[in-house]
DNA sequence: CTGGATCCAGACCGATACTG
DNA sequence: CAGTATCGGTCTGGATCCAG
């Protein structure tokens, strides 16, 4: 595991980033272009959609086709690891979303 | 959920951070001291580790305890949101570690 | 449309020294 | 032991302009 103490600092490494789960969570439902994910994302800049997707192409999350055409096309899409991350961080949204009013609670405590 | 566009994106806010995962981790089988827990995590410093703690706490996923004791001893243990939200994240963990092979084969492509 | 390149402010984070 | 305070370098991320 190289550099890795266990399996969740490497996940942390995999989706730490600000914006890879999300990414993930919006390619649940099948391929998007490039500007239909950063209009899901709103506040992600094309700057940092770049460079997340390619970190996770480069992880092998997520794959990028490009039709070679002009105006270009190129769509986004999850593999196989990254639609089985996925699933498995489907239920720690679920459990977000669920809890949120005991989290709200605590911060304003 | 306020600023929040869905769970996962809670979640992220909650455990995006590099250390936080990982703490939660290395409480898994009870309460920790503080120094403890930094050579636990080996490469944190305790600047970062006091201040995720203080945002764990401020969230409500983990609790501090400090005996009045001279010299001091402060244990932190999780609360039930952060057994409950841990619970979800080891499958996460026990899959990266599964899937290793085929990150790292993704990596060096 | 899908980016790349550059600039810049602010956040992040490690090292060090210090306190109760 | 369990932090706090400060400094300074690095990295993040937004804004803007440019290219195929």
């Amino acid at each position: 595991m190289d550099g890795y103490s266990c399996g969740l600092d490497l996940a942390v490494d995999l989706i730490g980033g600000k914006w890879k789960a999300l990414i993930l969570w919006e390619l649940r439902e099948g391929p998007q272009r490039f500007n239909s994910l950063g209009r899901s994302l709103e506040k992600v800049s094309a700057k940092m959609l770049t460079q997340q997707l390619k970190e996770m192409q480069h992880d092998g999350l997520v794959l990028r086709h490009s039709y070679g055409e002009v105006p270009p096309r190129v769509e986004y899409s999850m593999t196989d690891l990254g639609q089985q991350l996925l699933a498995l961080l489907e239920p720690v949204g679920d459990w977000a979303e669920a809890n949120y009013p005991s989290i709200r609670a605590a911060r304003s405590a």
